[in-house]
Order: C-alpha cells, then sequence, then structure tokens
DNA sequence: CTATAGACTTGATATATATCAATCGGGGAA
DNA sequence: TTCCCCGATTGATATATATCAAGTCTATAG
C-alpha cells in the first residue's frame, strides 16, 4: 500500500479515531488489488468476505432480479462500501463492478469483526458511518416514491451542482444510462426528462451542464435537505 | 413503568446486552405515554429528542414531500424507532403517528448518546441494529426499483404469510389504502393488483387472505432472501 | 483517416399506473 | 335497528413511463 494512500485512508471517519493497534490489525491483513474497467467485483449473495476500500477510480454498486437490473449508487475515492454486510457477516445485498480502472483494498471481514469487538472506539464510528449509510438509503427511498423522475432528475442536478462548488457549469460524473437506472428510469426517459427541463433553464450537452438561472429548475424540483442534503 | 414491560425491554436484542448500570441511567429519564389512535407523534425535520419505544398499539412511519405522503413502515411491539435520527443528532427524516391506541416509551436522546459513549457492548448492539435496518431498506428499495406494483404486492402476501407462520389462511395487518401507499401504489390500483393476483390463486376477502395452493403465486412473486428475508 | 461499436436521442407505440367519479358495503353511533 | 361515514371497489379516462425501432453522434481501434 502506499504512503498517501494510508494517510487518506486513516483520515476517513470510519477509521480516524481508532487505536493505532487496531488500525495496524486492520490493514496488516489487507489486499491491495487493480482492477480493470467493467470488472464485477462483488456478487450479490456471495457472503462478504471482505470490507472494500476503494482509493481511484470508481465503483458502481447495483442490484438484480429477474433479469432486471438497477444502479444502487456509485462509489467514489476515499470511502467504504459494504459495511453492513461485513457487520453482520451476512451475504452482499448488492453487487459491484469496476467503471473505470480502480484500485481497491480489501479488508477481511473476520478482521474487522474482531477489531470492532476490540476497541470500541472503532465501534463508534461505526455506528456513525452506519447510521449515515442508513439515512442515505432512507432519503433515496422518499425520493423514488415522492417524486416523479422529471423530479427526482431535477433534483439530481442541483444536489451535483452544490457537490461541485455550486457553479452554473458543471459535468455529470456518471454516464446517462447509468445515471437513467440509478434515478429509477429507462434512458430513453432520461433523454425526455432532460428535454422537459429546458423548459425550466437547463441545458445540457453530453456531460455538460449549464444552469444559468436556477430559479424556475428549484422551483420545480422544490430540494428539501431531509431528502437532498447527503450530511444531514 | 409496567414490570413485565421492562423485562421485554430489556430482553430486544439492543437492550440485551448492555450493561445493568447503563440501562438504568437509560431508563431513569425515560418517560411513558398512552396515546389515542390518529396522533402524531413525531413530525419529520424536527430535531430527534427521543428514542421511541412501543410497547402496544401500532405506529406508522410516514415521510412528506410537496403535499404528497407515502408509508415507509409500520412498527409493531416491541421495537424501537429512529435510532439513527437519536444517534445522529439529526432531524426525523420520517414522521409517525398512532394508528392504534399505543403505549410508547420515550428515551431522550442525550441519555441514549451518552450511554452510547460510556457503553461499548451498547454501542455493539447499536451496530447491529443499524446494520440490520440499513439493510432492510436497501432490500425495500430493490423492491421498489425491480418490480412492479403486482410483483410487490405478491411478495408482500408471501412475506406476510410466511410471518404468521405459513398457513394458507391468514390476515392483513394493516388497512389497505396504507398497505398502497407502503408498497408505492394508490389505494385503487391495489384493489386492481388483488383481482390480478386471483388468477394467481389468491383469494381476498376483507382482511382475510386465503391461498391454498401458492405455486402460482411463488411463480409470479419469485421471491429471493436478498429482497424479501427480514433478518438475512 | 476510416470503420465501427456503443451511447445517446428521437419518434411511435404499448403498458403501467394515477386520477376522477360513482357506487358499494360494513362497522359504529344514536 | 337505522343511518351515516369512510374505506374499498369499479369503471372511464388521463398521464407517466417503458418498449421497440430507427437514427445520430462520438470516441477510438485499426
Amino acid at each position: 500500500m502506499r504512503p498517501g494512500e494510508v494517510t487518506e485512508i486513516r483520515a476517513l471517519p470510519l477509521f480516524h479515531d481508532m487505536r493505532d493497534e487496531s488500525f495496524e490489525a486492520l490493514f496488516r491483513g489487507a489486499y491491495v488489488q487493480t482492477f480493470p474497467p467493467q470488472i464485477d467485483l462483488i456478487h450479490e449473495g456471495d457472503p462478504a468476505d471482505f470490507l472494500h476500500v476503494i482509493v481511484e477510480g470508481a465503483v458502481e454498486l447495483f442490484a438484480t432480479w429477474n433479469d432486471r437490473e438497477t444502479t444502487m449508487a456509485t462509489v467514489h475515492p476515499v470511502s467504504t462500501f459494504i459495511l453492513a454486510a461485513t457487520i453482520k457477516d451476512g451475504p452482499y445485498l448488492m453487487s459491484a463492478r469496476t467503471l473505470d480502472k480502480a484500485r481497491i483494498i480489501l479488508l477481511p471481514s473476520l478482521d474487522v469483526r474482531s477489531v470492532f469487538e476490540r476497541d470500541a472506539v472503532f465501534a463508534k464510528s461505526i455506528v456513525r458511518e452506519l447510521a449515515q449509510c442508513y439515512r442515505n438509503v432512507v432519503k433515496s427511498s422518499k425520493d423514488l416514491k415522492l417524486r416523479t423522475s422529471v423530479e427526482r432528475l431535477a433534483n439530481y442536478l442541483l444536489r451535483q451542482q452544490q457537490a461541485q462548488g455550486g457553479l452554473p457549469e458543471f459535468e455529470l460524473t456518471i454516464e446517462k444510462r447509468r445515471l437513467a437506472s440509478y434515478l429509477g428510469m429507462t434512458a430513453e426517459n432520461l433523454s425526455r426528462a432532460i428535454r422537459t427541463l429546458r423548459d425550466y433553464g437547463v441545458m445540457i450537452d453530453g456531460a455538460k451542464v449549464s444552469i444559468p438561472q436556477a430559479r424556475d429548475l428549484t422551483n420545480l424540483a422544490k430540494p428539501t435537505p431531509l431528502i437532498d442534503d447527503a450530511s444531514c
């Protein structure tokens, strides 16, 4: 593992406060791997053998049923994924594949659980992380159940704009077909939703988004922290 | 608080393993209240001042946005709700109202957090509880995104059947309009979905459900533990 | 530079779901 | 018991969303 990476990982809320000894115990058994794009990392239903930490690239979490597939989230560095399955020692509920070339650290679930048992500070950090994850999924459920697809897109754009600094111009960080799936619609429908948002002052060309005047869009989107704030 | 109640609550996974001292500290400041039906207990957006424990009756968790409302879950005794907001010291993401007359124990969030800080065993139980909650919401998201409304109903019926002992006859424990909202459809559509399931051997009369032969229904529903097992 | 594959878009159409309006029907309250 | 309210159902219709079938664009391998 690269020294800079270790520092970055140690700085994550999940690992920041744990004892040095625990951190070392956790990363002693770690594997580091680099994967090409479009590689399946995790298959839902398999036992959760590793907690994953992405340090480079991008990973898509998706779920399947009855030959259908839906994007649940995309994960970017530096962050962890599938903590809950690791802790519960249960099967993965989601699958994961690399989108870009990705560097990933694999922490054996056994080690995570044993450090969790011994280090109370780590346990508390896990609580905070899980509470956050839980609340984010609840928000996403509300988004799905309470909003139409155009409204979901409108709010997604406003959230992305904020996340990238709030400027009127920004870029989509995810392919449109994946965005469609993430937002719970088809790619064709996303195209039409984008068209609909023209009337609300949104211009999208390829991955470039421009919202010179967000008033109309915000009026339509009606964002609320109780759905759209990632950290609340 | 009634002695039997204390025993029941102590038996919950969340409170079972904690130190006696912590348990007492937690319940010293507890309020017990009895509410009539249809009372708003919690309003989303408000600060999470209490962790709630329901010991009698039934509570609906719901969410609203832009004059729309959706049922997120119904809670039955004995269990807790809104642990995540309490731990994060964040605003409630969901509202709650009593469905029946309900007896509820209110644990001040401040106390929950301070015991959480001091009692490592309690912290670990919280981890397990939150991991479970998180996974359940993920399952529910998959249900929503991957299945049509008839498929969701079919799987809901099979889950209820299992939960009530697996017999061919059982009862709906929730009003149909709430069930509709929970499943992400309108009441009218639920009626039609029920009609559709007649062809698959499901008879529903009022709250009575009869599935003499589950083969066709199961064939349609295609249940999977990765969506439909509450405890995996 | 060209060919090509894959993503994206567009239009036509089908299906799923919501809305509106009317009616039905059962469980209290008087 | 009768009435009344409210949830449930049904039918007609509207809207949202998906599907299918061409096309267009664009990045990239050869």
